[in-house]
DNA sequence: CGATATATTCTGTCTATCGGTATATGCTCT
DNA sequence: AGAGCATATACCGATAGACAGAATATATCG
C-alpha cells in the first residue's frame, strides 16, 4: 500500500468524511508535508470503493455543492490495522539499524 | 518513498551488504512478507546510487561469482530517517484513528 | 540428474500517483 | 466589479517504481 491511500484510509478510520474534508485531513495528518492531487484523491476513494475497503456513507447538497461522505467499512479497517503493524515492524527494524550504524556497525 | 526502496535502504542501514544479501534481509526484516523480485533489487540500487544516497562499497569474487557490496551514504542515512519519522508520525495518526473509531468514532 | 541456492542483468507490462485542466459556487479583498 | 482563493468533484496524459519472468552461470544437495 502506498502513502496517498494509506493516509486516505487513515482519515476515514475515525469517522465518515467527504472527499475534500479527506484532502485537509491528509494535509494535517502529515503535517502539511502531504498534498493530495484531487485526481489521486477520487481516483484512490473509487479503487477502494471497488475493492470494499471504503463505502459511501451518505450524500448531501450543502451551498449548492454536493458532498459525498466515505466511510470505512470492517474490511477497510483490518486492513488498515494491518498495514499500521507491518510499518511499525519496518520502521522499528530501520530506527534499528540506524542507531547501530551510529555505533559502527553490525560488528 | 514505496515500501521496496525503503527495506532496501534499511537493510544497508547497518552495514554494507551485496545485492542478494540485501534480498534475503529484507525477507528477513519483513518475516518473509516482502520478498523483492531480483529486477526491483537492483533497479533500485542502481537509482539509490545515482540519487547519491547508496554507494559501491567494494566488489568481492566468491566462488566465482561477483558480489558487488553497497552501502548507505551519509544522505541516504539522513533521508532514511526523515522517512522513519515521517512513517511513524503516519502510523501514529492511524493508531489513533482506528482506536477512536472502536470507541464510536470522533463525536 | 534435477532441483535449489547464490548472484546479477535485462525486458516488457502494469498501475498508483503526479500534474494539470475543467466545472461551478461562494467568499474576501481591493 | 473583478481578481483570487476556498470549496467540491471529475477527467486525462505522462511518469516512475514495482511486478513478472527469463537469461546467464556456478555450486551444492538429494
Amino acid at each position: 500500500m502506498r502513502e496517498p491511500t494509506f493516509l486516505v484510509l487513515t482519515a476515514l478510520a475515525a469517522q465518515a468524511q467527504h472527499g475534500y474534508g479527506v484532502l485537509r485531513d491528509v494535509a494535517a495528518i502529515s503535517d502539511g508535508q502531504v498534498t493530495l492531487r484531487a485526481g489521486t484523491l477520487y481516483a484512490a476513494l473509487d479503487r477502494l470503493c471497488a475493492e470494499g475497503w471504503v463505502e459511501v456513507d451518505r450524500e448531501e447538497v450543502v451551498e449548492s455543492r454536493l458532498r459525498r461522505y466515505y466511510r470505512l467499512t470492517e474490511t477497510g479497517a483490518a486492513r488498515l490495522t494491518a498495514e499500521v503493524r507491518r510499518r511499525q515492524r519496518h520502521t522499528s527494524a530501520a530506527e534499528q539499524r540506524l542507531q547501530l550504524r551510529g555505533e559502527g556497525g553490525l560488528a
